[in-house]
RNA sequence: GGGCCCAUAGAUCAGACCGGAAGAUCGCUGCCUUCGCAAGGCAGAGGCCGCGGGUUCAAAUCCCGCUGGGUCCA
């Protein structure tokens, strides 16, 4: 595929060569004749370590600045990192490589680039492969892509194939790695929607960069079929490269596996907290290491594969097998514990909340796993230690001045784990106890993971302690996957109407005051129309729909709904308009205000608990309606009481200060560049030009890109209130406010019920929470005293109940009380203590109540006899054979019940 | 966004499936035992069974809604 595509001039001046690989069939471009392999793993073992082909040793950050200036020097810009969390995208949570960083705007030609070209050193996070992670040598879930990139189009061609080639080639050179050694893999590439050819660099095994040559999108009527999708050529020609950072640096320095090259400060520090032994001076015990990666890597597989071992075993027999196979376990752990701190304090440092939702949920998972293996390997360090050394290892890339707060977050996702986990072993050691038998089913299993959040490891081990076996089966993860994957329904698109209309003109922005307006009707339907003009406000941004009317010809259209498809605005209303009418609009304008006053006062608040609560408050979602608007807002601790008040305090300085509430559009790249990603706290908008509203063109307390309409100034919201917070998911606190009149309706509303209940004790405000105490305790001491009472009460009618009429030698105590239910079975039973009696009690307290008790030694069941004897009353009851309670409905047939009772006895 | 689970005494939890007088353990208080403490023995206090509806003669228990919490997945 692409065959012609890789014939550059470049490979032909060089005399390099095309060969198809033994192992794989990949072809690939050498200048060596006797190369039969791409070099590339698992088709070939790594042959740069202890031996490595660069001539100089290098760390992180002097690799990243090489890069850097290296493309500096080539005409590249250089550009400031991005988050890791993608917050510019709406289709991933995380940035998986240097590329994201400009997609899909950029990529789709809609917005230029930043610079063209440019160079970028991108932490990244990968997450899919988390399982290879500590085992292979090789994998890790962050690390940094360094990319160059340019963007070519027709009427700005900036370098294509040849350079990209060669920038890579003088590169290697530089590094001094033997020109014969540098392999070129043709390797197609696709991905997100889009395909190229792409070259693999590979040197002694280990893939170093790619070059990726975007061309082609998807297109169901394009020309070029790739793995049976369609292609067409794309508009603009994108150079993508991928350079390993931290591969380079292990390629530098021949470490036995990456994580030895990157921070090997850190793995000591978890080996010797965990007491695990990991001596890389002992020369046999880095060759097993060695000779390990280079199996693991050529085998695409790790220590619990036999044939790896056995292999391991041959080559180097100063070891014994299970010793083998146990330190690589414990190193695995080791290795992915070091990992994951690298990984978590990237995520925590860009602004994730832990949470379970979405990144939130994957930071979540990350630091889970490495408590979790922390645990089970016996690390008595906190992993607050681990990730701080991380931090201060990597403080170039990663931003230390949010230490404060990172460090909060991470230790309450700590203490939370830690408590999770006591729970979860409480419950195990409940159910083991009253579970019989030896084993705990895999159910039990899953419902301890999905339900309660314990892995199956932890139950092994608590279980472990009561003799109990479990078995995680291999597929354990299968299995839950299994069981989550829910049939994916297509989301259903909205079908496009077949028009072809013009795009509505907007009038609301431009002049935002403006309540009334003139119109002619483009497009009709029964109970819709689209206007070529419009000042009504289409549901959008959280901001619900304007309402009001349409006048034609003398005659009044209510406006009901007003929705956007496209650029095209549709107004529903109760009726049909014709088109080419015109038609005059008018706003409701009352609505609308109260709307717009809402939605300025949400970037208020929203801006005021950026200030309250930190940086990493993010909006999660947000709804304006006429009463009220919520803003839903990332946060790891619940938002307390005092810290609403500040925000609310905040917002409402705002207000008073008056500040000027400035809407511009500005190209995407000034707007971030001036604002930065927080711009898209509403969502990110898919135009080059976007609107953004900032409060104040001085101070920028907020800058949103939103499409809303606003205030002029805060002045006009007169008066915020946030009237309720809830927690609607873990990490994300919910705000409940109202501007302007409706929040002091709310105030007033409060107050009414203050009143009220102060009527009720006749006290004023202030008395009212000890007063209220007071009589709620009263009310629980007069309830104790009651009780007491109800004693002693049945005692004395017990007593004046006897003796009772004999009758068949059973003594029959039969009454009509005036008692609750439970007054009367204590009343009954204390009769029925002396042998040889029955009792048969009822009252009408609440509808008709029955309780018939006996002693020990009448032989008949009271509850047969009671249900018989409630039928007569409309009721049933149940109870013991020796003590029934019941009742029934109909008052008027007590008598009848008791007398059936008593017969029903004597028959027994 | 989707799923599952939980809420009963200060704490940890039974009771719930199958409706019928609110329980255990620890902790707390007092007394006995002791020179004193620990331990032990005896006695006792401590519950709007999360909130609001519904079904029922009867709801901690069944149904619906809400609130608060936990957890898995994308």
């Amino acid at each position: 595929m692409f065959e012609e595509e890789y014939r550059l001039e470049f490979f032909e001046e060089k005399d390099y060569i095309r060969k198809e690989c033994r192992e794989c069939g990949s072809y690939f471009w050498t200048l060596d004749v006797d190369q039969e392999h791409c070099q590339d793993a698992p088709c070939v073992e790594y042959g740069f370590i202890n031996d490595p082909p660069f001539d100089r040793e290098i760390t992180v950050s002097e690799m990243r600045e090489y890069f850097l200036t290296f493309f500096e020097e080539r005409d590249h810009t250089r550009v400031e990192r991005y988050p890791v969390v993608a917050r510019w995208r709406n289709d991933v949570f995380l940035v998986h490589a240097s590329i994201y960083d400009f997609q899909p705007h950029v990529t789709s030609g809609l917005v230029p680039p930043p610079a063209n070209p440019l160079v970028v050193s991108q932490p990244c996070i990968r997450l899919p492969d988390l399982d290879e992670v500590g085992k292979t040598g090789k994998h890790l879930t962050s690390f940094e892509m360094m990319g160059h990139h340019s963007f070519n189009s027709e009427e700005n061609f900036v370098y294509w194939k040849e350079e990209t080639v060669k920038f890579c080639h003088e590169m290697l050179l530089e590094m001094g790695v033997p020109e014969e050694e540098i392999i070129y893999k043709e390797h197609p590439w696709i991905g997100g929607g889009n395909a190229g050819p792409s070259l693999e660099v590979n040197v002694r095994g280990l893939e170093l960069a790619t070059l990726v040559f975007m061309n082609m999108e998807r297109d169901e009527d394009g020309d070029v079929e790739i793995d049976g999708e369609r292609y067409s050529p794309l508009d603009l020609n994108v150079v993508d490269t991928g350079y390993g950072l931290e591969r380079w640096v292990w390629m530098s320095d021949g470490s036995p596996t990456i994580y030895d090259s990157l921070y090997p400060d850190i793995v000591q520090m978890v080996c010797k907290s965990a007491g695990v032994k990991h001596d890389l001076d002992d020369p046999d015990y880095k060759k097993l290491l060695e000779e390990y990666t280079k199996l693991a890597g050529a085998m695409d597989s790790d220590y619990q594969d036999e044939v790896l071992i056995d292999e391991l075993m041959e080559r180097v027999g100063a070891f014994d097998r299970g010793w083998i196979e146990k330190q690589m376990e414990k190193l695995g752990s080791v290795y992915t514990i070091a990992d994951h701190a690298r990984t978590i304090a990237f995520m925590l440092t860009d602004g994730v909340v832990p949470s379970n939702v979405e990144e939130g949920y994957l930071t979540r998972m990350v630091i889970r796993r490495a408590l979790r293996q922390m645990g089970r390997l016996g690390v008595d360090r906190p992993l607050h230690d681990l990730v701080a050394a991380q931090l201060k290892k990597f403080d170039d890339v990663i931003d230390k001045s949010k230490k404060d707060l990172v460090f909060d977050m991470l230790d309450s996702e700590v203490e939370r784990y830690r408590e999770t986990l006591e729970r979860g072993k409480r419950l195990i050691e409940r159910e083991l106890d009253s579970i019989s038998g030896d084993k705990i089913s895999l159910d039990k299993l899953i419902e301890y993971y999905d339900t309660h959040g314990i892995h199956p490891t932890v139950v092994k081990e608590v279980a472990k302690d009561h003799d109990v076996q479990v078995e995680i089966p291999d597929n354990f993860n299968a299995i839950l996957a299994e069981m989550h994957s829910a049939p994916s329904l297509e989301a259903e698109s909205v079908k496009a109407k077949g028009w072809d209309l013009p795009d509505t003109e907007l009038l609301f922005y431009d002049a935002e005051s403006q309540r009334e307006f003139d119109a002619r009707v483009i497009w009709s339907e029964e109970g819709e129309v689209v206007l070529d003009r419009t000042i009504f406000y289409p549901e959008g941004g959280g901001q619900l729909t304007d309402k009001g009317l349409l006048q034609v010809e003398g005659k009044e259209f209510q406006v009901t709904n007003v929705r956007r498809e496209d650029e095209v605005v549709i107004h529903e209303i109760d009726g049909e308009i014709r088109v080419g009418k015109r038609v005059h609009g008018v706003v409701d304008w009352e609505r609308r205000m109260a709307l717009t006053r809402n939605h300025t006062a949400t970037h208020l608040i929203m801006s005021s608990a950026r200030e309250v609560l930190g940086s990493h408050i993010w909006q999660r979602g947000a709804h304006k309606d006429v009463d009220k608007a919520r803003l839903d807002l990332s946060h790891h601790r619940r938002i307390n009481r005092e810290e609403l008040k500040k925000i609310e305090k905040r917002a409402n300085e705002l207000v008073l200060e008056g500040i000027p509430v400035v809407k511009e559009e500005l190209s995407r790249d000034e707007a971030e560049s001036r604002f930065g990603f927080e711009l898209y706290q509403g969502g990110v908008p898919t135009s080059e030009v976007i609107r953004v509203v900032h409060i104040s063109d001085v101070r920028d307390y907020d800058a949103q890109a939103c499409g809303g309409t606003h205030v002029d100034n805060t002045a006009e919201i007169g008066f915020i209130k946030i009237l309720s917070s809830q927690r609607i998911q873990d990490g994300v606190e919910r705000l409940v406010y109202s501007a302007g009149i409706s929040a002091l309706d709310h105030v007033q509303h409060q107050e009414d019920i203050l009143r009220r209940t102060c009527d009720v004790f006749s006290v004023d405000p202030e008395e009212l929470p000890s007063t209220a105490k007071r009589f709620f305790e009263e009310w629980k001491e007069r309830g104790k005293e009651l009780e007491k009472l109800k004693e002693y009460r049945s005692i004395a009618v017990a007593d004046s109940l006897l003796p009772g009429e004999v009758e068949d030698d059973i003594e029959f105590v039969i009454a009509e009380l005036d008692m609750g239910t439970k007054e009367m079975l204590a009343t009954a039973e204390k009769i029925s203590q002396e042998n040889g009696r029955v009792v048969l009690f009822a009252s009408r307290k609440e509808g008709v109540n029955l309780v018939f008790s006996r002693s020990g030694d009448v032989d008949v069941n009271m509850v047969d006899i009671l249900r018989e004897s409630a039928k007569l009353i409309q009721g049933g009851g149940g109870g013991t054979p020796r003590t029934a309670q019941g009742g029934g409905s109909d008052p008027s047939k007590i008598d009848e019940a008791l007398k059936k009772g008593k017969e029903l006895v004597l028959e027994g």
